[in-house]
DNA sequence: GTCTATAGGTGGATAGAC
DNA sequence: GTCTATCCACCTATAGAC
């Protein structure tokens, strides 16, 4: 069936090509050049979408967080409980690492030095996001006796998240997703609550289905 | 007083002044231009130190694994306890942190799909043995009752690796210590076992003097 | 061991035709 | 919107003098 193009969408296929590489390469490690040959248009054609490469990557945080911010509202609908939001949210990253790519942030996060400021300030923000929807998470998930934990949710979001982001690193340097899946299984096992705990030995496991 | 060039010196400096520049910008975000600025000879005379850039790299590597499994071995003269080893891990690394810099080997894993195969090899090896200590540390101190935990050693390794690694990357793009800090407090705090707790309420506090 | 000089390639970015 | 052509800075690496 024929394509047809819609105003934009071009801007829409640089940031796919452009998201996958960053996630794979890092922003340094590519170019306008890797983007122009995979889409068959010169270097120059990109210039007028994205003029610069920070503006570029501006754009592809901005979109990776709104992308994000979706599914954790997919996941606030949907799930059965607050063990499994963070089930689901695992998920997530277990889904990216399967396609054999880190989180776009996790990656830039390694390269924050070399970073124009304009795409430090708006990664920021994505982690803080990230954070915020984990505390929550996790506050209400323990007045529900779904999650158990000491300390403020804040520091536990703060753990979970440099956790998984490293766990995700570290899987896909050894080409081995399962690093992540246990690694994932292994903290949210030490979150489990009574609530959910009675349920998962009544289920007759405690495997958090990542798979 | 004036200082006295060994043989083999020069290599030396320029091994320190390029794996500091790693562990802040990447193996993709400094060139032999930034080392021979700082060390004030010419680009030509550190190729003939270290004739491609892929050489830099595995001796970088290398000489950090060789400097870290001393560390290892300190810890494991020095150490009170197996709890204390943990603590002293991640003090390691908040070490590293307060220079506002990264792992080495955590840097180059996000960069791992950009690495010559020969980096990638001895990259692996610093990650297994870093697993293989962790894991030994978490067995000997389950059986002590120092460390409480579920499931095997070498699991619990592969994520508290990944965690301290990655809180330090965040840690480091918030530009923010305490992040990291924190992190490994809540890490090892579930770790803490029955024989540790005690002498920690003892002594009348949880944290782990980690700052 | 360190230098000058340079090769050969790639980086992001722009001008101007179509 | 896309192209050709081009700029200039930077990259890794080498040759050969000192």
């Amino acid at each position: 069936m024929q394509q047809l193009l819609q105003p934009g969408d071009t801007a829409q296929r640089i940031l796919g090509i452009a998201s996958r590489l960053v996630q794979t390469r890092g922003f340094n490690g590519f170019s306008y050049a890797d983007i122009a040959a995979e889409l068959q248009v010169t270097k120059a054609s990109l210039h007028y979408h994205f003029p610069s490469k920070t503006e570029l990557g501006r754009r592809l945080i901005e979109r990776y967080e709104r992308n994000f911010v979706e599914a954790l509202q997919g996941i606030d609908r949907e799930a059965a409980g607050d063990f499994d939001r963070l089930a689901r949210y695992a998920r997530i990253y277990a889904g990216v690492l399967a396609d054999g790519q880190m989180c776009l942030c996790g990656m830039l996060a390694a390269e924050h030095a070399t970073l124009p400021e304009a795409m430090r300030e708006v990664l920021q923000h994505y982690f803080d996001i990230n954070e915020h929807w984990l505390a929550g998470v996790l506050r209400r998930g323990r007045k529900a006796d779904e999650l158990r934990f000491e300390g403020a949710p804040r520091e536990v979001a703060t753990m979970l998240l440099g956790a998984f982001e490293g766990a995700m690193m570290l899987a896909r340097s050894y080409g081995d997703p399962r690093r992540f899946t246990r690694a994932a299984e292994r903290l949210l096992a030490d979150l489990r609550g009574p609530a959910v705990a009675g349920a998962g030995r009544a289920r007759g496991g405690s495997k958090l289905h990542l798979h």
